[in-house]
DNA sequence: AACCCAAGCAACCGCTCTCTC
DNA sequence: GGAGAGAGCGGTTGCTTGGGT
């Protein structure tokens, strides 16, 4: 009988009156400690919803409205470079939240450019630092830390749960894809230990995208 | 008017990562 | 230094909407 009370959680689409005791509490308190909202307003939302209303769209700096040329061009580009690393991919896109960016692409982009399998991850495959000995290994996450050695072969490629002979790995199929791989080449080929949220990295993207 | 179907997308779920004490 | 809590992530779902017949 733990609590049960405060177990009844509402579901589903927000609505106004909702969205104002959020924003009320935010003006007051700040954004965080999203778990204590329902203990203190009439607001009854789990701490995750309550967090994701605000990051998607109480949160003023949100841009709403269609997406431009430009932006569909950039998250086009980012998308070849990173995956489907969409929190990454709307860093650079100023005011889409990575859900919007998300949908965007799988409802609109997509289709745009004709794709009709979800690409996988884009990952990088070379020698760890733990381990200088091991032969060249995939990861399965983003949390990894690759040192590039002397002789170490560094690659980029499509990780692809399902083999068919176009989507092998390499998936080099436009200039901008090339130059854009060549970028996170450079990269390591500089020396930097990769680490795909790295401080380091993504000040580089910067440098790439802006 | 009534129905169907699918596009669009807000929000959920399960999980991972990070931070704090 | 590790356990628990908070924050973050991305695939997926299911409700709403819109267009076609
Ligand atoms: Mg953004």
């Amino acid at each position: 009988m733990k609590g049960l009370e405060n177990e009844h959680y509402r579901k589903g689409l927000w609505t106004e009156e909702e969205d104002k005791i959020l924003s009320d509490y935010i003006r007051v308190h700040g954004r965080g400690h999203w778990n204590r909202i329902s203990k203190v307003t009439a607001l009854k939302r789990c701490g995750k919803s309550c967090r994701l209303r605000w990051l998607n769209y109480l949160n003023p700096d949100i841009k709403l409205g269609h997406f431009s040329e430009e932006e569909d061009d950039l998250i086009i580009r980012l998308h070849n470079l990173l995956g489907n690393r969409w929190s990454l991919i709307a860093r650079r896109v100023p005011g889409r939240t990575d859900n919007q960016v998300k949908n965007h692409w799988n409802t609109h982009l997509c289709k745009k450019l004709g794709i009709k399998k979800p690409r996988g991850k884009v990952v990088c495959s070379m020698r760890k630092i733990s381990s200088p000995t091991a032969e060249t290994k995939t990861v399965s996450t983003d949390n990894f830390n690759f040192k590039p050695l002397q002789s170490s072969r560094i690659t980029m490629s499509v990780d692809c749960p399902i083999n068919t002979s176009e989507t092998s790995n390499h998936g080099v199929e436009t200039h901008q894809f090339i130059d854009d791989q060549h970028c996170i080449q450079s990269f390591l080929s500089a020396g930097n230990s990769f680490k795909m949220n790295s401080p380091g990295f993504l000040e580089f993207l910067d440098g790439f995208f802006y």
